[in-house]
RNA sequence: GGCAGCGUAGCUCAGUGGUAGAGCAGAGGACUCAUAAGCCUUUGGUCGUGGGUUCAAAUCCCUCCGCUGCCA
């Protein structure tokens, strides 16, 4: 029975490189489960994309004398390319600068408005008299009250990572011209979060299926009480408030930027050529919605999201919101801002995807933080996914090809050691539905691996190569399972590590992609050729753990 | 200051009431098809500290220490 399953994805903020922890945190488990999905023949809508929008952007584009734009599209591209090359597999990858998202998110603006679950009140805010316009919290810097840094912003002190209000700095002033702001009313729309806040516990304990972390957070969170908050600001780079009165403002970014899982549906219908498509995600009943995020996003997804989905009314809520946790990098906390992360465009420019995928599956931070280091990635490299499976793939496909012709040999009769590791391997393909299924992507590759080393040892016990000196046919029927147990790790570990798995699909003597062969066991033809063999993968100098553990002292500041 | 999480073998991590686990690193061995890879055997932990509940605790409760995150 094929399922329909949607899937978003965190939206990237578009004034940055993306770097391991966006990976490990969202986009690889996403794309994991995506691939999954379509492999067993499930239609899969994968959606996210760059949320252009936000003060921080705005900041970088003054500092670089751009537009906002250009900034936002800079870094659009950019995500499009390592979305390519690390096999990231977006049904569509779009943005929150389309005229398809502002009237999408417009619309469930007025919508909402319209069903009195967003209303208007005045505010006081910081305002420079000089600049004639308000001041964003970022555009205001002061001395901080805490450390005494003298570069704090009206948000946070960046010295000693305290979170601020504008009023709070000592000797604040206007970032652009220096200014003491003054304070001016302002009326801002309100999302009546507090109008939901029983309806969403209901709902929320009921979901005995998300993750403990996920449940308990949001719980807690709702059992302290809802407050309202403004979704409107006083600056000119966002979507426009289709209010009369409020053309100098904007919609704020957290409001606007989760509507982009639905205008994203949009736009792919449209683009695909049936612009009511879209429905058959949102609307019927059936259909379960996944998001993937990071833990620090639990609230948007959990709380906020919800409540606009059950204002709007008509549209499915999260069936699930996969949150994994943090990575951290050399046992450090990873940091945009002081440079210490890996960066994935440097990473892409010299190693394959592969590896990188692998380390991050196997070691994903999914029930508690986990650690990149380089020692660890070219450990897990060199001595699980080149020595246990890829070394197993290469001794196989060598010894036949160049003892049988390069051809699939005959089995004959199969023994019941070699009954026994082809059940193991269909039983792991099951075991992963399992897994899979509920988004535990760690055991689900550690079992596949269990069957690269199961087989590993099934060729040790029936040690083919001094066998085929006094019986070939005994050979022959241990490298044939073999072949077939290859074969079917292909298919299970295709969703972690898709270069490598349509490459041995290719090596195995199979054509076309290996997504179109389902998610079952596939077992090569006697007489089937093979291609010449290549290794899947390289080993790498362990001196390069060296090199690039300086390389990311060295950048970090 | 409030709330939450974490602290398990040298390293990276599993393990939520019933005789401490995996991989890697270390030691020894048999093999040679393979990217000196693979296979077998093995060393190694009073599960952060102190207390409590229980026939039984890494696992539940409390104290403290250390680290992290969120909030104020």
């Amino acid at each position: 029975m094929s399922e329909r399953i949607f899937i978003g994805v965190a939206w990237p903020y578009a004034n940055g490189l993306l770097h391991l922890g966006h990976i490990a945190g969202a986009y690889l488990p996403a794309d994991i489960f995506a691939r999954y999905h379509r492999t067993k023949g499930n239609e899969v809508l994968m959606v996210s994309g760059s949320d252009q929008h936000g003060t921080p952007i705005t900041i970088k584009a003054e500092q670089e004398g751009k537009k906002p734009s250009q900034i936002a599209n800079r870094y659009h591209q950019q995500f499009l390319g390592s979305w390519q090359k690390l096999g990231i597999s977006f049904d569509l990858f779009t943005s929150t600068g389309t005229a398809n998202h502002a009237e999408v998110s417009q619309d469930i603006f007025l919508t909402l408005l319209d069903k009195g679950y967003i209303y208007k009140d005045a505010v006081s805010q910081p305002f420079c008299p000089n600049c004639q316009r308000f001041l964003p919290d970022r555009y205001i810097e002061g001395t901080c009250p805490f450390c005494g840094s003298s570069g704090a912003r009206g948000d946070q002190c960046d010295e000693c990572g305290k979170p601020l209000n504008p009023v709070e700095l000592i000797d604040h002033r206007c970032r652009l011209c220096g200014t003491t702001p003054q304070f001016k009313e302002s009326t801002h729309c309100f999302l009546k979060l507090s109008a939901f806040n029983d309806r969403l516990l209901t709902w929320v304990k009921q979901q005995s299926h998300w993750r403990p972390n996920v449940l308990n957070f949001t719980v807690r969170y709702l059992e302290e009480g809802l407050k309202d908050r403004a979704i409107t600001r006083d600056i000119d780079w966002g979507v426009p408030v289709p209010v009369d009165g409020f053309e100098k403002k904007r919609l704020y970014v957290w409001f606007e930027a989760v509507i982009g899982y639905l205008s994203a549906a949009k736009e792919w219908a449209r683009s695909s050529g049936d612009e009511e498509k879209w429905r058959s995600f949102w609307q019927d009943k059936k259909v379960k919605s996944y998001y993937f995020i990071g833990k620090d996003n639990i609230p948007f997804h959990t709380i906020i999201w919800p409540a606009m989905l059950m204002g709007y009314d008509g549209l499915n809520l999260p069936y699930d919101v996969t949150a994994n946790e943090f990575l951290t990098i050399e046992g450090r906390k990873l940091s945009s801002s002081q440079n210490w992360a890996v960066w994935l465009p440097d990473y892409l420019s010299r190693y394959d995807p592969d590896p990188l995928r692998y380390l991050l599956s196997i070691n994903m931070p999914e029930t508690g933080d986990a650690d990149f280091s380089w020692r660890e990635f070219i450990r897990r490299n060199n001595d699980e996914l080149v020595a246990t499976y890829g070394n197993l793939v290469h001794r196989v496909l060598t010894f036949v090809y160049k003892n049988f012709n390069g051809c699939v040999p005959t089995p004959g009769e199969i023994d019941s050691r070699s009954q026994d590791l082809l059940d193991k391997a269909e039983n792991t393909l099951h075991i992963m539905d399992e897994y899979l299924g509920k988004c535990y992507f760690k055991e689900a590759i550690k079992s596949a691996m269990a069957v690269a080393h199961e087989t590993n040892r099934y060729l040790d016990e029936k040690s083919p190569w001094k066998v085929i000196k006094e019986d070939r046919q005994a050979a022959a029927k241990s490298l044939y399972v073999a072949l077939s147990v290859i074969s079917h790790l292909k298919t299970m570990l295709s969703p972690f590590l898709p270069f490598s798995s349509q490459k041995l699909h290719e090596l195995l003597g199979f054509e076309g992609n290996i997504e179109d062969y389902g998610w079952q066991l596939h077992t090569p033809l006697p007489g089937q050729r093979l291609l010449e063999p290549h290794p899947l993968f390289s080993k790498l100098d362990e001196k390069l753990v060296e090199g690039e553990t300086a390389r990311l002292e060295y950048t970090s500041s």
